[in-house]
DNA sequence: ATAACATATGTACACTTGTTCATATGTACA
DNA sequence: TGTACATATGAACAAGTGTACATATGTTAT
C-alpha cells in the first residue's frame, strides 16, 4: 500500500505538511508559464540589456547611438538587441543604412519601476 | 581640438545622433541602480527560484515542503533560498528543527503579474 | 560596379551559474 | 550524552552566457 510519502521521492526529510503542499500545488501557474516567466526575467538580468531598455524607454535610437551611449562595441550591442528582439521587448525600423530600435512593450517601464521600488525599500 | 566623436572611443560607426545620445544619457538611472536592477532580475531569472517564490506567495512553507512540491533535492532548494534571502525577497522563522520561509516583499507578486501580462500579449 | 558605412552574425573564450554529493550545523528528545 | 532529523554549506562539475574579433549582409552614393 503506497503512502503519499512514497510518491514524493526526492525529499529525504520526514516531515511534510501534506495539506500545505497539496494546496500550493493547486495554486501554482502552469509549468510553461513559469518557464516563460523565468526566461523573460533572464533577459532583464543583464546590465547591458537593462541599460539598452532604459535608454530606449527615453528615445528611439540606432545601434550606433546605443554603442556610443554605453561605450561598448557595436557587435555586443547588436547581439543583445537580437535577444531583446526575440523576447518581443524591442522593435526596429530600417531607414536606409540605419536601423532604429524602440520599446515594443509598455509594461517594461512598469516592471522596471516595481523593481526599483523594491530596491529603494532596502 | 577634441570633438565629441573623439571622446566616444568604442563606437566604430561614423553616424551618431549626438543630441539624442546626450539627451538619453541625462535621463538614465545611476550606474548603481542599473546594476542592482539587473541583479534583482537575475534572481528572478531561474525556474527554480520563480517556482519557490510563486509557492511562497500562496503559503508559508518549510524547506522540506518546497523540495517535495518541486520534486527537487533539499540541498538545491536550500541553496536557492539562500540567494532569495540575500536579495531580501524571502524571510524565515525557525520553529524547532523546522525553518519556515515566506515572501518578504509585496512587490514580488506585482512584478510577476506584469511579466505574465507581457507574455500573454504575445 | 565599387567604395563606404551601418548593422548582423559566427566563432571562440573566459566567466558565471545551478545542481549534486558529502558533510557540517542546529534542534529536540530519550 | 547520544541519536534522529531538518536545514545549511563547501566543493566540484557540467552547462550556459556575454563579449570581442573577424567577417558577412545590406544599403547608399559615386
Amino acid at each position: 500500500m503506497k503512502t503519499e510519502k512514497d510518491r514524493i521521492t526526492s525529499c529525504d526529510c520526514n516531515l511534510i505538511h501534506k495539506e500545505t503542499v497539496e494546496y500550493v500545488a493547486g495554486k501554482m501557474p502552469s509549468e510553461e508559464d513559469l518557464y516563460d516567466l523565468a526566461e523573460l526575467f533572464k533577459v532583464f538580468g543583464d546590465t547591458t540589456r537593462i541599460k539598452i531598455l532604459c535608454a530606449l524607454v527615453e528615445a528611439e535610437m540606432c545601434v550606433c547611438d546605443i554603442a556610443a551611449l554605453l561605450n561598448m562595441t557595436q557587435s555586443s550591442i547588436s547581439h543583445q538587441l537580437r535577444i531583446l528582439k526575440q523576447a518581443r521587448l524591442v522593435r526596429y525600423r530600417r531607414d536606409g543604412k540605419v536601423v532604429y530600435y524602440s520599446i515594443d512593450d509598455e509594461h517594461v517601464k512598469q516592471i522596471f519601476d516595481q523593481g526599483l521600488i523594491h530596491l529603494k525599500e532596502r
